[in-house]
DNA sequence: AATGAATGAGACTTCATTCAT
DNA sequence: AATGAATGAAGTCTCATTCAT
């Protein structure tokens, strides 16, 4: 607990002790590298304590749960990929570029730079019961975004942009169960294979 | 497995084979609504056998291990859902309907009608390390049946047919974790919606 | 209890029912063979039974417990090695000859011949508390035997032919914890390297 | 392992090292007791925490399994027979001397004094098949011991040197399976009395 | 901030045995 | 004499968590 309130009571005055050296973002970046792995009910603390180097009960001086962990990555997950999103997207203008831009950044985070973003689409909230709520309110930050580069796009109906929002986040996270890095197309180019099919129907058109 | 084959060997003077009362089938359905409901990882022997009525251990008459028993819930999960497609998907001809007859099939199917071929979604092969390889080789079994499905699609390329397939089933997969019974759209207007943005495109036309 | 009660009440007029075909002989072989080759504890019901080709309750068509079982094994074995040894003695007039014949004899049983003979020293009476009584009555059969042996050697005192017995039966049964059958000498030739140390003695004489 | 390490790095002035109450040693006495008591299998881990007064769970915090435990009562077993058998063999010259004193401090660890040396006898390797070839390995360190002290008599034949340590041994592990403490004679006793009957040889001599 | 030992609950699994058929 | 399903007790081991040091 003591861990907990500290951090939650820790105002922007914190005089930043000089513990520069805190095994802390050894231990996320451990969590993040392993839940993605294992998933999260896979892994174990021995097993990111062993990472870091440390003894299990010496996680509980920075979490006080194994659920707590696991916020703490996949809030960090959320941040990051909405940053990478955002970044894409950011200097671009016409709303379809900028749908493809956020599926690349997407495409390439969850698949290939990004444990903590990983993290999030790999650990489904609905497994982790007691930090459920936590979880999805993280998740929804980052459809919010997503809710805003669809809602740009000049479709007609407002159910067609989210139903195309649904469609399109689902492809991508799902391809986490099937992508492997050794194949023969990159996130980038499966990104823009999905936005092509989208974008110009496959129907033949007279 | 000996109980099923002497029940096929009883002839037909004898109406009420012995052990026709088996828990067997109730097994199966107590483990398939489990596992889909809390994950695999997230039931115990403990729960199922519960469900059902008889003690942890008596599950070991009828499985080796925690994971046959996955792994039969699993193969029965693809053999319906390959029912539901294929009864879906024969009576009709053209491609477009039949694709989208499958989405309708599928999506019921995980969403809404069947235990087992929601736990062929729900777990992740991933997951469940020792009987990794008997899962994917059965959701390649289903899998072969949707690429018989897209592949019949009159597409140019053969590489935006397998994209195609691999968006939608994504898309539709990825439900899972998203949809409420309770919403507004049924798995029915679901399926459509998205196999409408798909066949029309979603750009503007001159 | 039925098998153990029907047993003990057998009398000499049992009328032999026709069942030659009886599978009795084949799970008293394959409990002897399996209890030596993996002892008591580590042979299981389910072992034999499979071993025989049948369920692990018919079992208790013929044995009331696992001990009985044992009991019924270690029993023969202990008959067995018993003829063994008195067939080989009983031509020969000289003690110390007897005595040996009676070595070789033994080694012979219990490192090559005669998996039940095998258990009786394998199995350690103390390792089956409930049935400890019955396989030490049974062991002692054995003994009363040696001891007449042994008795018959002009040897001054009596505490010394005790001695030489417990000493020469100690020997041989611990060769069932070295012994290979591949090694460079046949049970035969062991017993008789034992004898010749003990006969002559090993000191050197004036 | 580490708290020893500690220990043994702190300086003098700490009269008292933190965890020198490790119940480490209580555990190894107590399996060692219950292993010569019980048997291998027959004990089981509950039985062994029950006597520390911890949990069974507990235990693996100083051992990953049972056998490791095992292993590590196993070899301070031998760590301490051959302790006891070089101190009483050292102070003598006399090859036959020493070996009449190596099998009463054989005897009397194994029968009498040292629950870790009884284990070495009373636990047979083969029944232990994770561990076989540890212990194997254990006790072929006290076999070498052994091999010294037979190499150094007197006796022509190298075979019969090592015929002798084979039966001598073997008797005397065997003793484990009758001896009792109540009995008429002491282990130093019937030490002797075996080792006069090699010595002297059992023929009536011209 | 970290350690090392311990807890307590519970996990999967095994196994001798029973019993209706 | 045998089956097949079930029992009930127990077995080893795992794991998140705690706490004095």
């Amino acid at each position: 607990m003591t861990a907990a309130l500290r951090k939650s009571a820790a105002g922007p005055a914190r005089p930043k002790v000089a513990h520069a050296d805190s095994r802390l973002p050894q231990i996320l970046d451990a969590a993040a590298r392993l839940f993605c792995a294992q998933g999260y009910q896979g892994t174990t603390i021995r097993d990111i304590a062993q990472a870091v180097g440390i003894l299990p009960g010496s996680l509980y001086c920075h979490f006080a749960t194994k659920e707590d962990l696991l916020v703490a990555v996949y809030t960090r997950g959320v941040d990051q990929i909405c940053g990478a999103v955002q970044a894409a997207v950011e200097p671009l203008d016409d709303p379809w570029t900028r749908l493809e831009a956020a599926c690349v950044a997407h495409l390439e985070a969850i698949l290939r730079d990004d444990d903590y973003a990983r993290v999030v689409v790999r650990v489904r909230p609905a497994d982790v019961v007691a930090a459920n709520q936590r979880l999805v309110q993280e998740r929804d930050r980052y459809e919010a975004l997503w809710a805003g580069l669809t809602d740009a796009l000049p479709l007609p109906r407002r159910s067609d942009r989210k139903a195309l929002r649904l469609l399109l986040l689902g492809a991508l996270n799902w391809a986490q169960n099937w992508y492997r890095p050794d194949g023969p197309s990159s996130p980038r180019s499966l990104a823009r294979q999905f936005m092509a099919l989208l974008r110009q129907g496959t129907e033949a058109r007279s």
